[in-house]
DNA sequence: TGTTATACTGTAATCGTTTACATTAAAACA
DNA sequence: TGTTTTAATGTAAACGATTACAGTATAACA
């Protein structure tokens, strides 16, 4: 019932071989049996036969792409421009999404490596410790690492600047007057942006000769899932004795819980409290007041990766070097204020 | 250098149909043979050459999802489950988004039923003219279909109770004494749940003995994109010389705008303007009012809906009949109150 | 003219499975 | 005992593409 490249090459009256040379664009074939090729194929409506040709060329047309959720704006955009990218290159998108949850997350690179089910891996905000994710690298799959930064090392490496993210958020709340600043960060506890994080919290706090106050930063282990609830953490935050005049969320997720718990405990925003976020999802800017956060270019991110991936799996040279950090935004809107004294 | 099922036959002393017996379960081999078999599978690590199989076969490995877009609450979940259980069932997912784009995705459905790429196809919240998706159903490719209705057909159709969620909010809020309900509803112009929301909406009215005024029925067509902007006809509902005290909102994502408008006039919510959603979703509960909304089995519908299609590949019986639609419930929380006059 | 280079095309092996059919050995029966 | 049935296994032909290699025809050259 399918038409096979045999009956494209009888209908052109020649053989299978130059059938496909047609197919992949091999110049040894002249234009008229090109064209006789191409009429055939027109006619009899073919479509290779995928698992034929990668059973021959032991490529597998699957990319895999491991994160650890999909209910989150920017792994959604990242996605959304990967998925462009590989179906416009006829690539098949095996998604792997882990839920944070770590064993979880070595399973899935453990399944897509040893059965070479895939040709190459886009891996997302890696939770696993150093050496996994290094291991991998050194398994000979092509692989792209994004929000994540592996030293000494071939593997590309794509990420937004995770460090000028906090760092701006601060920055700008010390500069409207703010001293005691909190921080919601995540500790994964490998979690790269995590840990970058913290470093441009407190080269902001450098950059104005202060250091932050370590009881203001709360590190909250395994809160990798979106739906964790950061509410006790907040509420112990505005319990302390000096309660913080400014929280700085890892992103705008927990800055929309903190918004929930000033509601709670009756504090106005910004008048009692300033808070950022990260990521600039949509509901940002519709809550009240429109939150300050700093946004990111997820859908470049998600492209370029693909890009890279695609570079590493025809063995071309990556005209990038092996890391590529990308910038962000700070958007200024009216969670914030000076401190009330 | 990889290992195939000869080196597994050759370490077994058994020939390669007897190894490939046992791979598939096969009951024609003796348990001494089977144990030799597995043995050597375990001692080689030997993985099956998929790509082999399925040309054998002529089956394909991988089942397509055609979704409106991935940044949405609901199609997350559902996608996750489907992930799940794709994974589990030893699939690929190939996932489509149309971004709401109807051309767009009668190019997908084209290209997963033309080339015989995909076993089956998942077609979540179809925008194509029921002649075009009635066409694709009887094309032969096994089809689920969800948040839709095909009449007398044998495929498949899943989806929650689209007519409950608009009746359960809009009784809520005629009990609670409003008149003038306003529905903000999508017309994408095929869009199923659309014309349900609306029946739900009128059903409520017709069991108070009342009639919706049709001005308060807003449909907005291609407003299906996740960014659409509704705001302007908010705005415009707020500006009628009578303007509704109640506000039906398709989704909460909507309902969210609805809550940045009234900041914008300086409405308070609810004593000023009741809202509904409907999702549920995460942030719903973190606004100010939290949002009452209905909450919708997103996951299920998703399980639900992969179970079918798995079905259907393997020429099982379905233990339910064509159509299953699930139940909703509705959350009532503080975004809705008495009207003020 | 013969030789060699060039351009195109065809033949057939190959990728790693599955499976129809053939074969064998053992069990069951007359 | 010989014959038939049954259970277990093996042989080898597919599946539909790609591609190394061989072959042919023409052009270019000596």
């Amino acid at each position: 019932m399918p038409v096979t490249i045999e009956d494209v090459a009888r209908l052109a009256e020649v053989s299978t071989a130059t059938v496909s040379r047609v197919l992949n664009n091999h110049d040894l074939v002249s234009n008229e049996a090109r064209q006789r090729v191409l009429d055939a194929i027109l006619k009899l409506d073919y479509k290779v036969n995928l698992s034929a040709r990668r059973l021959r060329t032991n490529q597998t047309g699957t990319i895999a792409v491991v994160i650890p959720t999909i209910a989150d704006s920017v792994i959604n955009q990242m996605i959304e421009a990967i998925e462009d990218a590989a179906i416009e290159e006829g690539y098949t998108l095996l998604m792997c999404s882990t839920r944070g949850d770590t064993e979880r997350e070595k399973g899935y690179t453990r399944l897509l490596t040893q059965q070479r089910m895939v040709d190459g891996l886009l891996y997302i905000s890696p939770r696993a410790a150093p050496e996994e994710v290094s291991k991998l690298a050194q398994g000979g799959l092509p692989l792209v690492l994004c929000n994540y930064r592996l030293e000494q090392t071939k593997t590309p490496c794509i990420l937004f600047d995770h460090v000028s993210t906090a760092y701006q958020t601060t920055h700008y709340l010390l500069s409207l007057g703010h001293r005691r600043i909190a921080l919601l960060n995540l500790d994964a506890p490998y979690y790269y942006p995590a840990r970058m994080r913290q470093e441009g919290f407190e080269k902001a706090f450098a950059d104005f000769r202060l250091r932050p106050d370590p009881t203001l930063i709360r590190e909250v282990h395994r809160a990798t899932h979106v739906n964790f609830d950061w509410r006790d953490v907040i509420h112990a935050l505005l319990d302390l004795e000096v309660p913080p005049t400014a929280i700085v969320a890892f992103n705008d997720e927990v800055a929309l819980q903190v918004y929930a718990v000033c509601r709670e405990r009756g504090l106005n925003i910004p008048a009692d409290l300033s808070v950022t976020g990260c990521d600039d999802i949509l509901s940002s800017r519709y809550v009240d007041p429109p939150l300050t956060t700093v946004h990111i270019p997820a859908r470049d991110e998600g492209r370029l990766a693909m890009e890279f991936l695609l570079k590493q799996i025809r063995h071309e040279r990556l005209s990038y070097g092996a890391t590529l950090v990308l910038d962000v935004e700070l958007m200024v809107r009216e969670s914030c204020a000076a401190p009330s004294s």
